[in-house]
DNA sequence: GACAAGTCAAGAGCAGTGCTCTCGTTTTAG
DNA sequence: CTAAAACGAGAGCACTGCTCTTGACTTGTC
């Protein structure tokens, strides 16, 4: 498969690896803002100026970071669901290991799910990898709906401007009603509020630890959506 | 009341608050990271080894900033408590002046509730400040729970660890219920999320005008804490 | 009212950054 | 075999936060 392919091309490819690979490193310590090229450069024995032959600029590089850390969040989440049989308890696991591996990788979730960085615009690239979390949690209740499962709850119908957007989410959750699929925004948005509180300090001198507070919110939110236990 | 005060101590007031204005002023056009001390000092005039007679370090800077940003924030939120008798318009009204507030101020909002700067760990000194928006919210529903408005919830009795934390928050909403104060959290963190989805760009591209959605969730999320119209 | 002590802004300078351009060298493709 | 393309190295530009020194100005105290 890699037939075709000359000795440049292969090297190219390797070293745009490798770029990645020590920019990753220094986003884990520093973090996003403070991450340098001429220190990646440095680290791989490169001069500075020789990088700009692979990533066109520093905001490409981040680029390409931000996609990596949506796709291996996402492979993280689908895994995730793939192990369980019940709905709630997939959801449950989802949520679990998304948090997981924010604290795990607390700069790259701020890459993705924090301020953006300054005088960087995410190009449209981005929104397609962005989905793939959504897209797993919308398939388990899809799943839950399929299955009869997915308790119908008193959940008011949205406004037809809210059911609008909301259609967006409906194609990857065939059958489940639009009620449920505000919910599950509500659910999501509260979800990543959590974990941004948590590893931005909001958190910070009462809800130290926030274990209980996580399962808590994440068990409550479950029934809010109509996946009893 | 300023009897006493050198002219020199006027002036060094004075210069004081005109850097944090400038400050302010590049914030929201360029965002905290590239809040530029030497930029600052150009548009005063100065040179910019002046400015560290004021503030010894921009991470000074920056605290001074996210200071006066929670203390704005937290104003706007307790004028908008105030106009409200309703214990659940007073709720909704709240979250609406926060959002609106973030929209205004969107680089001020991700300084204080955004990813932490980069190298930058916030003193205790903003914990205080921090609180403030929390508390005019745990006010209305201990207003609430005194004239017999909030309506008992089937919310679940937290677990005595998360009791345990929930009791920073119940002395600010004596006499509210632990499971209700669970819930206050939970829909605190996700007013936040939400609102940050819709700064930080996750919205983009299907929830483009979140204010429907908005107005869906803060009033589903009054009515989980027992906040009936 | 003179004077030492403290405070001030200015300026030079250090180490670091992203990025551009040029220059030989190496590899590729025709 | 040769022309073209790609490569890394290096110098250089404009910028950053920050430190240190220098000379002028304001204080509070004799």
């Amino acid at each position: 498969m890699n037939a075709g392919q000359t000795a440049r091309d292969r090297a190219r490819a390797e070293l745009t690896q490798e770029i990645k690979a020590a920019a990753r490193r220094q986003l884990a310590v520093e973090g996003a803002e403070r991450l340098s090229l001429r220190a990646v450069a440095r680290e791989l024995g490169l001069v500075s100026s020789a990088l700009y032959r692979y990533f066109p600029s520093r905001d490409d590089l981040l680029t390409a970071l931000i996609i990596d850390a949506y796709d291996a969040l996402g492979a993280e989440a689908e895994a995730a669901a793939k192990h369980q049989d019940d709905p709630r308890e997939a959801w449950l696991a989802v949520c679990r290991v998304i948090r997981a591996w924010a604290r795990q990788h607390p700069h790259e979730y701020a890459l993705i799910y924090g301020s953006p960085v300054a005088g960087y615009q995410a190009p449209d690239s981005t929104i397609q990898p962005a989905g793939r979390v959504a897209f797993v949690l919308l398939g388990i209740l899809a799943q839950a709906q399929a299955s009869g499962v997915l308790t119908p709850t008193t959940a008011p119908e949205p406004s037809q401007p809210l059911a609008e957007q909301l259609k967006v989410l409906a194609d990857a959750a065939p059958g489940v009603p639009l009620s449920v699929l505000a919910r599950t925004a509500i659910a999501w948005t509260q979800l990543f509020g959590m974990i941004s509180f948590e590893l931005f300090g909001q958190f910070a001198g009462w809800m130290d630890p926030a274990d209980e507070f996580f399962a808590e919110a994440t068990g409550q939110l479950a029934t809010f959506l109509g996946l009893n236990r």
